[in-house]
RNA sequence: GUGGUCGUAGCUCAGUUGGUUAGAGCGCCAGGUUGUGGCCCUGGAGGUCGGGGGUUCAAGUCCCCUCGAUCACCCCA
């Protein structure tokens, strides 16, 4: 039988990093890394931490990020059990919402600050940069419509990427208007763009009727060349959310944040109002949106709130984050060490050697040994490659004797000891 | 879903116009040191050359099919 393969699109991590076909996979302890950062991060925002399931209602993901966006239409791990429609979910921000609204989380006061860690799905080809696992963190700020609340939310993405040790990224800002600018909006493109349709794209020409905000980022220069003249979505916008927006900036001016506004900048998922951002590393190829986001007040009324819930967000893409910090070369954490490898000579110190592991470990460090029998040799070469920083070595004599031989790896010294001194030596030394 | 590129040891790769038992470096295992790691030396294990079919006296090498990987389109994190 041949072996199983993990599935496409999908990856293992290990203890080392390895080389996935093009892509080098991080070891786990940068995941990690990334991990603790992110809750380091959050914390100073005062921003808690949610788990929500990996399955939810296919309903919920089709109301709240639109029923003819890309996603739902083609990208979706979706199944049925029973009566019961499933789905992987593809993204984080509509269960959040839907976990907001069942536990009536307004009730603790205030304005929500929720960040998450864990895996997506999406059904799409894979390639560099884009997964059909995937993992993103992301934070969501529910129940303020103010300015801060986006501010924050950039500002506090900013500080992640920043306390990894990337600094190649931009940041590109635009307002979606309201839904009452929207609309308008989007009548003015279908009337420009109709007459033109024979140079379209059979895509763009699709989305004519379907979704004609996404024509927007068309990355065909012959469609860009055309839209140089379409009507501009910030000439539509409504005065409140001019206003929104331009708070907005200028908080980010305080925070020191540099931006680039991209009045072509239309995200896939349909919930977005107001702000919208990306945040894109110039390292990583076609892929090279690290994170992104914005503002979704239209979301909790689509999922099913009676009053509408004001929100922001955002949700980035940690494999993408990582493939950055290997880019620009970030410092990723040292290996690990054992404190303590035990080197044992003969059945009856390997015997001794387990009931020591136990009381070491009990003492609080990180204790290994050999558990193949093998020769003095080849246990020194494997407590070398675990970079243990002590050796304790115990044959027939010491047993009789009651004493190890302890050897500081780093320095090359080594003495001999009673076991009950070996834990206090050590800990002395690191 | 569409297109380009690529599939030889665990990893990175050599393999000449088809020519005998398919190689190297790293890694792994063991020995050199009957109880001392890293450096060095020696040896070993590990490959149905992605799979199937074809051409040929002879195929890792040429042809066809297929599977997989990858990059790009698309989409998005």
């Amino acid at each position: 039988m041949n072996a199983f393969k993990s599935i496409p699109g999908t990856f293992d991590i290990l203890p080392d990093g390895y080389s996935n076909g093009g892509d080098e996979v991080a070891p786990v302890r940068m995941w990690l890394h990334l991990e603790e950062t992110v809750r380091s991060i959050m914390a100073r925002y005062g921003a808690e931490e949610i788990r929500t399931p990996i399955l939810e209602p296919t309903e919920l993901i089709a109301r709240g990020i639109g029923a003819l966006t890309d996603i739902v239409t083609k990208e979706m791990f979706a199944f049925e059990r029973g009566s019961t429609n499933y789905v992987m979910r593809p993204e984080v921000t509509a269960p959040v919402m839907r976990a907001y609204l069942q536990h009536n989380l307004e009730q603790r006061g205030g304005t929500q600050r929720l960040f998450y860690i864990g895996p997506c799905f999406r059904a799409e080809r894979p390639q560099k940069g884009r997964y059909r696992q995937f993992h993103q963190f992301g934070l969501e700020l529910i129940g303020s419509e103010d300015p801060r609340a986006d501010a924050e939310t950039i500002v506090s993405l900013r500080d992640v990427l920043e306390g990894l040790g990337l600094s190649r990224y931009t940041l590109r800002l635009n307002s979606l208007g309201d839904e009452q600018s929207r609309p308008a909006f989007k009548r003015a493109l279908v009337d420009f763009l109709t007459p033109l349709a024979d140079q379209l794209s059979e895509i763009s020409r699709n989305r004519l009727a379907s979704n004609p905000l996404r024509i927007l980022d068309t990355k065909i220069d012959t469609e860009r060349t055309l839209l140089a003249d379409a009507p501009r979505l910030s000439d539509f916008i409504d005065e409140a959310s001019r206003d929104h927006h331009a708070m907005v900036k200028s908080l980010l001016d305080a925070a020191g944040l540099a931006y680039v506004e991209d009045p072509f900048l239309v995200r896939g998922l349909d919930y977005y109002s107001r702000t919208a951002f990306e945040f894109e590393s110039p390292l990583l190829g076609a892929q090279s949106s690290i994170a992104g986001g914005g503002r979704y007040d239209l979301l909790s009324k689509e999922v099913g709130s009676k009053q509408a819930v004001p929100a922001v967000g955002f949700a980035a893409g940690m494999e993408r984050i990582l493939l950055a910090c290997a880019a620009e070369q970030v410092a990723m954490p040292a290996e690990p060490r054992v404190d303590v490898f035990i080197v044992a000579l003969g059945d009856a110190s390997a015997a001794w050697a387990f009931a020591e592991a136990g009381r070491l470990r009990g003492s609080g460090l990180k204790v290994a040994y050999d558990m193949k029998g093998r020769s003095m040799k080849a246990q020194m070469r494997e407590a070398n490659r675990q970079r243990a920083r002590f050796v304790a070595i115990v044959g027939d004599d010491e047993l009789v004797q009651g004493v190890v031989q302890l050897k500081d790896m780093d320095g090359g010294n080594q003495e001999t000891v009673s076991p009950s001194a070996i834990a206090g030596r050590i800990s002395a030394a690191i």
